[in-house]
RNA sequence: GCGCGGUUAGCUCAGUGGUAGAGCACUACCUUGACACGGUAGGGGUCAGAGGUUCGAAACCUCUACCGCGCACCA
């Protein structure tokens, strides 16, 4: 598997060391193409012209070569041409590695410093010339002016001194992809060297591991990435020239034996001066991490969560070195895996996109934010936008949103403090409405949370988190509880304040994971540990079936309807939000009648009085509802103004009547959609229908 | 060149076949007995474009355009 060869290799002329090709990224670079004429020697005059970027390596070229097809130069084929720089005669050959259509067709052939022109050389027993040091400087004695200069500053001068005798015939600007070391961001020389490789093992297991998802990724575009780059695979250069790292245990005598162990054979052994690929050790992790008895054992990794820009250094890496070398090996497959799920987290970017960095400057300091938000809020910020598998666009908006959450639940706990203990778990049946609403809903969060946490949707659950918090228990639950939180009614209070524990107590509970600190320091504040009520971890759905749900939950779905038009009508009709209203309900059923008091608070009115034989003045604004019609009986009349409202209301509805109507009169929608989608068209249109003619009643008493 | 993402409100983004969503920003009203880092109401979108599948498409398929990323090439 692992052999020590002499190959082209990528290296680093700045870290003075070899890479492999991950740690290698292409970058555009703008450049200049130097057109070169080489002269034929068995033509004296005539001129081969080739384009390069690279005049600086011309002293390394051993051969000119066209492809076989290029009928331009087929005469000059065994013919040879003078080396402009280091003069001497090189053979012109043909070879299909070469592209007719770029430059004039003509490629010099280097095989010291170009991966491609190596290969041409093998091809053709070329010998390979190297003029470059190490450390990228020119190292080429023969011709005086360049030897010694740097790669960059050679280049220069090369073009400089084929211009003075006249073989550079022009020079175009031009941009082409440069490979850079990753290390030092200096491009890399492709370099002929000695070093130590490894054929990687497994990589068909490897393949099918994640094919048959013995390990999973989260999110799954990952596994073609990854298996993309096994189908692909190259062998693994793991020797490096620098001193951090485990040192390579190969020995060395003067015979020219090598030995790989881990201690020295004798006095007369000389140890490999280099180190491993700092991934060769990291690969290992899995299991190296524990002492010998227990790797045998297991893995302790069940789930690895990292970035998708290391999937080849480290994932895969592990992975195969899971299968190949695992102590205690099993002979099924499965056990032989690290890991079983593999969740990539996003990449955080700035606002423009870009990666952060040091260099860049563009990070944001984590304790800075801490400072403003709040290691919660922080937390919690970066939670709800951390997209399955997308990069995320920092934003520290939406760290301000997380410190206004946590904000949010620590008020709302301060305003449950203020009103003494709770009764112990009341009966369902006792329950308000309103009540078993908010516990339906937690039922419902509680069962989206789990699905999104199997499928590492952390933003979900976030989300979800945010959502029935903030909406559904503090919006509507509370403010709808405080009916019965300041009555005079000491039982009917207790028992409010007993399902604010209860849900307050999950909501902490759901919420520690993202917000560790303020959710100790609540469930200690409030004794949510201590009370009267058993409290599972993580919170489990309560029993709602013995109930009579539906009929209840739509009971409190018309109630929020019914005040969410009154508050619309208030606004419309300009009554500040400070001042009291009154309104009138004509409703058909009498559901609402105990709930009364409720509505009156929500919609910070007076009162709200159940007149089944309202006759409203023309003029007086109202609404229609699920319960009934709701008027605004506060402001007078302003004909005028209602008219305008109840235009533009009835035109919204029509236009939504419409719609349905049509679909309805669709012979193929109505004998192919499924029976309940039909069933929910005919209701919204007997709904819209009778609004419509409720709203036109109003409508026509005004002109 | 091959592959993977993306394109939804001014901005950042959710949304896996059935009435287009959230937060911010914007407009109006409000410091009312938890919260102005707040409450209530509202305005704002032919879901990049074209074609197809379907009773029905933001969603599924095909193509195109643009943005981002990876791999290969890069004389």
């Amino acid at each position: 598997l692992i052999y020590r060869g002499r190959r082209m290799i990528n290296w680093d002329p700045a870290a003075q060391t070899a890479l492999s090709d991950e740690e290698v990224v292409s970058k555009p670079q703008k450049g200049n193409l130097y057109y070169v004429r080489y002269e034929i020697v068995e033509e004296p005059g005539r001129f081969l012209e080739v384009a390069t970027t690279r005049p600086e390596t011309i002293m390394a070229d051993v051969a000119m070569a066209f492809h076989p097809s290029d009928k331009r130069y087929v005469d000059l084929i065994g013919k040879n041409a003078w080396r402009p720089l280091a003069r001497e005669k090189i053979p012109i050959i043909t070879d299909e590695a070469i592209d007719p259509e770029f430059g004039t067709g003509v490629l010099k052939v280097t095989p010291a410093h170009d991966k491609v022109d190596f290969e041409i050389g093998q091809r053709h027993k070329l010998p390979v010339v190297d003029v470059l040091h190490a450390d990228g400087r020119i190292n080429c004695p023969a011709v005086p002016e360049l030897d010694g200069l740097d790669r960059f500053e050679a280049r220069q001068k090369a073009a400089e001194l084929l211009k003075e005798r006249g073989l550079l015939s022009k020079t175009e600007p031009y941009e082409n992809n440069v490979a850079f070391s990753d290390r030092s961001e200096v491009p890399v020389e492709p370099r002929l060297s000695e070093q130590w490789f490894l054929r990687y093992p497994k990589t068909k297991e490897a393949l099918a591991v994640v094919r048959e998802h013995l390990i999973r990724f989260f999110p799954g575009h990952w596994e073609k990435v990854y298996a993309q780059w096994l189908e692909n695979i190259q062998d693994w250069c793991i020797s490096r020239q620098i001193w951090w790292g485990h040192r390579i245990p190969a020995w060395y005598n003067a015979s020219g034996e090598v030995r790989v162990q881990l201690e020295s054979p004798g006095n007369d052994w000389t140890q490999d001066p280099d180190t491993l690929d700092t991934w060769f050790s990291s690969w290992l992790w899995a299991y190296e991490t524990m002492d010998e008895a227990t790797r045998k054992k297991f893995y302790p990794t069940s789930v690895l969560v990292t970035g998708p820009d290391i999937i080849f250094f480290w994932v895969a890496r592990m992975i195969i070195a899971g299968l190949e070398f695992k102590p205690g090996k099993s002979e099924k497959i499965e056990d032989n895996i690290p890991f079983h799920d593999v969740f990539f987290t996003g990449i955080i970017r700035d606002k423009q996109g870009r990666k952060m960095s040091k260099s860049l400057g563009n990070s944001p300091d984590p304790l800075e934010l801490i400072d403003k938000y709040g290691a919660d809020g922080l937390r919690f910020g970066l939670m709800r936008i951390a997209p399955s598998g997308q990069d995320i666009r920092f934003d520290e908006k939406q760290i301000e949103e997380g410190r206004n959450f946590a904000t949010k639940l620590w008020n709302v706990a301060r305003f449950r403090q203020m009103h003494g203990p709770s009764a112990a778990a009341p009966k369902i049946q006792q329950l308000s409405i309103f009540a078993v609403e908010v516990l339906a809903r937690l039922n419902e969060t509680i069962e989206a949370i789990e699905t999104a946490y199997r499928e590492y949707q952390f933003n979900t659950v976030a989300q979800r988190l945010y959502d029935f918090f903030w909406s559904d228990y503090c919006d509507w639950f509370v403010e709808a509880a405080k009916t019965e939180i300041f009555s005079e009614d000491e039982s009917r209070k207790k028992s409010a304040l007993a399902v604010m524990d209860y849900v307050l107590s999950a909501i902490v509970r759901l919420l520690h994971p993202f917000m560790p600190h303020i959710t100790e320091e609540l469930w200690s504040l409030l004794g949510l540990g201590t009370g009267s009520i058993q409290f599972a971890t993580p919170p489990k759905k309560i029993e709602l079936d013995d109930v009579d749900l539906a009929k209840r939950r739509k009971l409190v779905s018309a109630i929020y309807e019914t005040v969410q038009a009154g508050r619309n009508l208030r606004a419309e009709a300009k009554v500040p939000s400070n001042k009291k209203a009154n309104f009138i309900l004509r409703a058909a059923g009498k559901d609402a009648v105990s709930e009364l008091p409720t509505m009156t608070r929500l919609l910070n009115a007076d009162e709200i009085k159940l007149d089944r034989q309202y006759k409203a003045k023309p003029g007086v604004p109202v609404a229609m509802t699920p319960l009934g019609e709701i008027f605004l009986s506060t402001r007078g009349t302003d004909k005028k103004a209602e008219r305008d409202r109840l235009d533009k209301e009835i035109a919204k509805i029509e236009d939504e009547l419409e719609t349905v109507k049509t679909k309805l009169k669709n012979k193929s929608f109505v004998d192919r959609a499924p029976a309940a989608v039909v069933e929910e068209h005919r209701r919204r249109q007997k709904d819209f229908t009778a609004q419509l003619k409720k709203l036109k009643e109003a409508r026509n008493s005004l002109s």
